[in-house]
DNA sequence: TTAACATATCTAATTTTCTAGATATATAAA
DNA sequence: TTTATATATCTAGAAAATTAGATATGTTAA
């Protein structure tokens, strides 16, 4: 875990939103068409009809993510679902306290 | 308070060791000339001594971060001391905690 | 009032980030 | 087995961040 690398993911405004987002999976996006869960996370284009932005773009995106470790994929058929890696994400928050 | 805003900041390694010094600048930092403590934080020369850039460069880190209200300058007469901003430093980790 | 010193600002070169279009790959459906 | 769909990767241009040198400004000392 380090500061400098997960601030960097953080100091993009769509990126924190997609954060955010998939903290409540049920209240911010459809249902799914292959499962009646979120366990897993979102797919990928849902999570690109919410931003705006390209579907590369957000791809590029949750890749990074997935890089420093606050999100984790799992692949279901077709779809790729992120969900976020609360482990990760609590730790970092913890060392923040900590060091910062 | 802006969570992008502060992230951008922490996402250097340089800004962030200077936050981190500033946490105790008995322990990182020689005595100043003119005063006997530290109640106001650090002159920029001592910050730019410990991390090796250059003088504009950590000027216009240290500009940046009060911009971002991380630090608070005050001018004694030749020098400007730098301090943290306890408040928002802490305000930045709660929303942080809450939001993200 | 001139010289010296500390810091801030300006300018510019280099690197990194942002973003999208085009294309590749993986999977499912027809 | 061809086609459609979802996502990933490649390429590239535009914007922003990084960083330093030169210069300006503010302050003290001679």
């Amino acid at each position: 875990m380090n500061i400098v690398e997960i601030s960097k993911i953080l100091s993009n405004k769509t990126r924190v939103q997609i954060l955010k987002w998939l903290k409540d999976p049920e209240g911010n996006f459809p249902p799914h068409q292959d499962i009646d869960h979120f366990d897993d996370g979102v797919c990928v284009g849902y999570i690109q009809d919410k931003t705006g932005l390209s579907q590369s773009t957000i791809s590029t995106y949750l890749n990074a993510m997935q890089n420093a470790n606050l999100v984790i994929p799992t692949r279901h058929g077709k779809w790729t679902y992120y969900r976020r890696n609360e482990e990760v994400i609590r730790d970092y928050l913890e060392t923040l306290k900590k060091e910062l």
